[in-house]
DNA sequence: TAGACATTTCAGAAAATTCTGAAACTCGTG
DNA sequence: CACGAGTTTCAGAATTTTCTGAAATGTCTA
């Protein structure tokens, strides 16, 4: 590996972050590359830059493609393939979100739904079903939540994080309103 | 394995998904197991019921404590330990949410400040550095927010959860009423 | 302090994952 | 259609992770 110190540092972390995250240590390192590159690499850049053999590169890099993580560019009168990553880190988060919901919770979700379309046969699974049930709701809570938000534009999303729990506040005041509108519609504030 | 069917089945997707959940498969059916058993069971019920061997049964238990997902039981006239899960699901989210914080997210945000200090030394460092702080500057806004909303009591985390992205609709009321009050000090609205 | 009971440790076996090199495949071009 | 530039596939090697049994440790009781 030759890279620059400090883009070194970022892929060999990514690399070693990777088993946290669900991917292997050479596809972290792969996306941390693309992520800082000024331009689109193709595979044999990846291979030089990395030490590591052209399979594992080709591997690696459809396996980002299944996450969608890697946007595939053309040169003009060149055959390669190169690679980058989307400049927008609001929109790599949002894809990040998608495809880990995907993989970590939907399956579960569905394995829920369907025990929980079961008779109990004891009371112990029917204890079981009570705890599943409760875990399936939270579940489905937060992802309705999510399927929600995703939705908004990245100004408005900016905004609500930024908010963070004062949010609450809002919704307080919101309530005190709302209760005086029902005392004497129309009424001005206290 | 001898467990009732619909146990059965809810712990082995447990096991299967363990990788992906960043825990091994006996981490996860061991969870799973205590997550839905009505009493707390001891080293080696799990032995019992899973068919694995005693030492994996302790060295997974231990993994559980160290994610704080596990509670530690004592019966009287026994020296034997029980572990349950908390019955809350919203009090295992927060953990979840903690402890996958300080695993996944925290190593990075301090590599990526720390490269952040240093000076570029090239140009493509200069660039690979923007990215880095724009990356870093994302999972601060995340991070900032998260925190925020974790002080949060869960009926005011459900009542915000419940909402969604109907929020933005109040946040919108608010910036009128606001500009309202701008022009006209204590005027009713609308 | 011996013995019964319980848990932990750890070296090596077993299993799973990752990585490689060689061969196969794709596709535009002469 | 044969060639060359590129990519993908895949069997097996290398590595990493997980799991086990045996031994060590801990601790309460008599």
């Amino acid at each position: 590996m030759n890279l620059p110190p400090l883009v070194q540092s970022f892929v060999l972390h990514f690399g070693e972050m990777g088993s946290r995250w669900g991917i292997n240590r050479t596809v972290g390192q792969i996306y941390a590359l693309l992520y800082v590159s000024p331009q689109p690499l193709c595979a044999d850049q990846i291979v030089e830059a990395l030490g590591i053999s052209r399979s594992n590169v080709s591997m690696s890099l459809r396996e980002l493609q299944t996450w969608n993580l890697v946007l595939l560019k053309h040169l003009p009168n060149d055959r390669r393939d190169f690679f980058t990553t989307p400049d927008d880190v609001w929109q790599i988060l949002r894809t990040l979100a998608e495809e880990r919901k995907k993989r970590e919770i939907d399956p579960t979700l569905s394995v829920l739904r369907e025990i929980l379309m079961q008779k109990p046969g004891s009371e112990d699974e029917r204890f079981a079903q009570e705890r599943m049930a409760e875990m399936c709701g939270l579940i489905e809570r937060l992802t309705t939540w999510y399927d929600d938000v995703k939705q908004l534009d990245t100004d408005r999303l900016a905004t609500l994080l930024g908010l963070g729990s004062r949010i609450t506040k809002l919704l307080e005041a919101k309530d005190r309103i709302v209760s005086i509108g029902r005392r004497k519609p129309k009424a001005n504030g206290e």
